[in-house]
DNA sequence: GTCTATATACAGATAGAC
DNA sequence: GTCTATCTGTATATAGAC
């Protein structure tokens, strides 16, 4: 896509579409979503719409990278705590952030599990931090292994594994489900990993 | 809707229809499903279609009944075994079904993580299914305690909670991921559950 | 019951004035 | 940059012949 040049206006004016696009696609889905809405919603025409960007498909995928901006994976924090409080305060910072952006992640789950349009452009993305987010679950767990602190027969890999898809069963639990139990879940997978891991 | 008379010729058609219908859902969800293709696929006219069926939506509904027939939890095999081969059972036949049926667990998953038009219809049963498999999950544990077999500090509900989450998560893995790692995930679940479980 | 032909609505996208 | 007006395609649904 030709970014053209814009004055102060057109920066402002397309940053609100990008805005409302990214709130709507987040919200409704990619179908349910027509650019007449976004246009309502940005108070412009769909014509400016489509003159700031070429296409729904376009607009979509520039929304898009605005939905994923808040999904990164800040490791720097963990120094200093032994490997329980590490694992601990990582599935505590997934849980979290699974809540704080319900509507985000309900989309980008609609789009990985589903045939939407375009999916394989997120998929690395999310998959890029699934991996990250294992890969460092892994790490610890092997270091607190090495030290001493979780058994020898500890598989960090696997381990690793199974805490992450837990963690992903209890999001989809709560996304899906009207009774939410997922705190009560969350302690109790805590207890078990540990009661696992620990030595 | 009202059912006309049919004869024969009619309810072979009309069957056809609904298999279309139901296929062409699931494969590709109610959006993407244009009821062209149906009649189409089906071989006939999109005003036969709607002649069986009042509306596109009626036929959803209609093909929704058929896709969920085989959602069921058969539960009369697992007499003659001890605790833990019935949990494994159950565990493997959620896990032999989810894979035998991936493109309508697919659809239903779609359904119900997104906000498709009358996603309620479907989350009953879904979701009575789900309290089925978890009450069914807690009371084998607790036999399983009162016998002396698991520990004394298993806790059904929230034992069965997490079996079945951590399920889920293995399946929603499976069902976005290219690399499948879910054989190896299932079984490292199965030694993580049991060895919290057996005393 | 099944068809062809058509009505109606709305989507994404373009043309051209300002 | 931003608009109004319009094009074009395709969707669901209906009318009416057979």
């Amino acid at each position: 896509m030709v970014e053209q040049p814009h004055g102060d206006q057109g920066l402002q004016t397309r940053d609100r579409i990008l805005a409302t696009a990214a709130r709507l696609f987040s919200e409704n889905g990619y179908e349910h979503t027509p650019l007449s809405q976004v246009a309502r919603e940005a108070q412009v025409s769909k014509a400016l719409v489509l003159w700031h960007f070429d296409s729904k498909e376009a607009l979509f995928r520039a929304a898009l990278g605005r939905t994923l901006e808040p999904y990164h994976l800040d490791v720097e924090d963990l120094e200093g705590l032994d490997e329980r409080a590490q694992i601990e305060l990582l599935m505590d910072r997934f849980y979290e952030f699974v809540r704080g952006n319900v509507y985000s992640v309900r989309f980008l789950f609609g789009l990985l599990i589903r045939a939407e349009p375009k999916r394989d452009d997120v998929i690395g993305k999310v998959s890029d931090l699934y991996d990250l987010f294992r890969s460092v679950l892994a790490d610890i767990i092997e270091r607190g292994r090495a030290r001493g602190l979780f058994r020898a027969d500890a598989n960090p890999r696997l381990d690793a594994s199974l805490i992450l898809v837990s963690l992903g069963g209890i999001l989809i639990e709560q996304l899906m489900r009207d009774r939410d139990q997922s705190a009560e879940l969350m302690d109790h997978l805590k207890q078990t990993v540990f009661r696992r891991l620990i030595v």
